[in-house]
DNA sequence: TTGTGATGTTACATTGTGTGTAACACTATT
DNA sequence: AATAGTGTTACACACAATGTAACATCACAA
């Protein structure tokens, strides 16, 4: 009902959104007490804990032996099965894989989740200094290497999702509205987007775009590095090989390029 | 009410214990219809289909482009958050990597829950011949290497949760109840088991018991490998790599030897 | 000591929400 | 045409989910 679709309102049972989301404020700060979790859902001790006490018994949750609430093994297999299940995901997982170890560097896929971008995959390189992803982490469009999640679509829908004034993060990061629709047509025109410490200071990070079956931009993939130790060269570098493995994942998801 | 705890049933609200389980059978198999989802809960369509939309507009359920239901982002994002939460697979994941990829065979761990074994964790090498792992999948206690996490417990307790008959799975599977105890003690006397085709035919594996701080076993550590590459001298092998490892992972979770 | 303000937990009446029954529009069978 | 599947919507009733209230602990401070 704001942007595209979203299902009937009228068709959801509160007692099960609650519950849903309890689960996700588990997910944000486990090891949570009771009386925090209900202070922080705003809802009451009594409610929570009946929501608590259900999940519990289903194994999606578990308490800690300090009595704090985390999240429990259900989860765990669901999870494992959501990732078998969500065609990108299972798709891309052993594509970042090998990229990852090629560029030895952090590589991430990235959708659009109404207006914020947000990572449904990783590969972290083992080497000591390096990049940290968090799979579920939420990050501003405007800003780095999630502006390639803008740059394909309408004018219109763009201006819808922006926020009316664009949060500055670092020095670099673009707040100006015309000058990040130039970017965007830039970006678009070139098929990727490099970034410039617009998110954190020290970073660099290239993306490019992963295509569903009807050519429009599905996800994104990309890699972020320290910059002192990424050259002109290895961005050339990573531009092709990121090219390369996300035209891969399209066609794997249909995409005729 | 059955064996050990669990918590008060009274406790249980209907309609979130329906949705989790619309969420585990969308999980069991995914794709379904709703019909077919109806069908399999012994739900009506009406109750389903609300369940789904409530959790379809979180995202915990997406729909694919035939209609079919799947599990969605946020499930994607709860799972690898719980197993940062979730202490056992956090310090296990790494040690399951380094020593997947020493003994180059395929590592599980699993837990007791309650008369069945789940695997909680997993890592699989990279050669083209190994033994397929599956994380949420469930086996019986009393065939293979799962029998670790009987071994240990009282006799009283393993009355209790073994099947009245011990089902056979393969030609070497234990079905004799009383050889059965005697090979649990010997297990248990050793501290490791070695199971040779019990749950399939072609397949060895080894496992190691895994402790929790008071002692108990919390979980079991095992590797499987087709029988033909895995000579005696491996066997011992797996055998101490395992044995360390676990002791390892124990320690971590304040056990002291 | 006693008090205050946290916890987690239980009981119960009321109301409003979730539920089942029923009916509808479609499509693909036969 | 007719049947048997889909998915979806409407509505009234009953009962489940909820809020109010009360209780048992615990910790800290007065």
């Amino acid at each position: 009902m704001f942007l595209e679709s979203v299902t009937d309102k009228k068709y959801v049972i509160q007692s099960v959104d609650t519950a849903l989301s309890v689960l996700l404020e588990v997910s944000r700060e486990p090891g949570q007490s009771l009386s925090s979790l209900a202070r922080n859902l705003g809802e009451t001790k009594q409610k929570t804990l009946r929501m608590l006490r259900t999940m519990e018994q289903r194994k999606f949750i578990q308490r800690a032996e300090d009595g704090g609430y985390n999240l429990g093994n259900a989860i765990l297999v669901l999870g494992t099965s959501a990732s078998t299940q969500i065609d990108l995901v299972k798709l891309a997982s052993p594509v970042l894989e090998t990229l990852g170890q090629k560029m030895n560097e952090t590589v991430q896929i990235r959708i659009r989740d109404n207006t914020e971008a947000l990572c449904i995959a990783k590969f972290e390189p083992s080497r000591d200094l390096r990049v940290h992803a968090v799979v579920g982490r939420r990050r501003p469009l405007h800003a780095g290497s999630s502006k390639i999640l803008l740059a394909f679509l309408s004018d219109n829908l763009i201006a819808r999702i922006l926020p009316d004034t664009l949060n500055r993060i670092t020095g670099n990061t673009i707040t100006n509205r015309s000058a990040l629709m130039r970017e965007l047509m830039n970006i678009r025109k070139q098929g990727f987007c490099i970034s410039h410490g617009e998110v954190s200071d020290q970073l660099v990070s290239v993306s490019v775009p992963i295509f569903a079956v009807d050519g429009s931009v599905l996800a994104a993939l990309n890699v972020a590095a320290p910059a002192f130790r990424t050259q002109k060269s290895d961005l050339d570098r990573f531009v092709s090989l990121l090219t390369e493995a996300a035209k891969g994942i399209s066609r794997g998801l249909g995409w005729v390029g």
